[in-house]
DNA sequence: CTTGTATTCAAGCGATCGATTGACTACGAG
DNA sequence: CTCGTAGTCAATCGATCGCTTGAATACAAG
């Protein structure tokens, strides 16, 4: 995989299971036997995804005797929601550009059998 | 992967090129090749990401005689926005409930060496 | 029909993923 | 010190990923 951390963050929650671990640790911190208990998988393999998530930045661990409480770090959603909404806005953008361009122009049919290719004369 | 369509969602964009793919349509429609100029890799590497954009229902292909301008469908963006911010909010909402706890007993130091163990006991 | 252009299909390959098993470390309690 | 508990490390395995090359398809134009 990609090592930039938005392709981290992405990734670690491309899995449902790690999607449902970062869900319960919204509603508090738990320890890794605690979230491993509802799945059908081994420790060792909730361990990895923990791993997953905290390389993503998702989630940190305390140390506490013996045990290692899970933290999520709701933040780094941010990374995410950012570069969304970037491209999202933008796209919605050009929707609205191009409504006010059919609007301004209310003839039918294409005016040429050239429409516009060149699509990266747009600075933007 | 798994099958269900946030993963689809989240595992396409965890990739660079990908997202730099779905960038690019953000400012509009663009063919495959178009798209492949850019990047080292070939036409056939860039034609299977769309394919997987495709399957994540984040781009839409027209077919216009031998070309296929690819578009980018932008609502896809909700699923992801909608499942972040549902999951960012609960856990802000708590960090808020845990300040107004501590700000309620303005003692310093931990009244017991068991804190809050227990977290499923919150059906939020 | 033949050629050129745009794109996909198909097979193969090394790298990584998600999971397992088995051994190991760290710590508290008896 | 020994035992049980909490968790990680390490090696392995099959599945999937990203990419490549080579062949095939779809279509427009000469």
């Amino acid at each position: 995989m990609a090592a930039d951390s938005l392709s981290r963050v992405f990734a670690a929650l491309a899995d449902p299971t790690r999607r449902d671990i970062v869900a319960r640790l919204s509603g508090g911190d738990a320890t890794v036997n605690e979230l491993a208990e509802p799945y059908q998988v081994t420790l060792q393999a909730v361990s990895q995804h923990l791993k997953v998530l905290e390389g993503a930045g998702l989630v940190t661990r305390r140390r506490d005797a013996q045990r290692r409480p899970v933290h999520l770090e709701a933040e780094v959603f941010d990374l995410m929601t950012k570069w969304i909404e970037r491209y999202r806005r933008q796209a919605e953008e050009r929707y609205r550009r191009l409504d006010d361009l059919l609007r301004t122009l209310p003839d039918d049919d294409e005016p040429s059998p050239s429409p516009t290719r060149r699509t990266k004369g747009e600075p933007a």
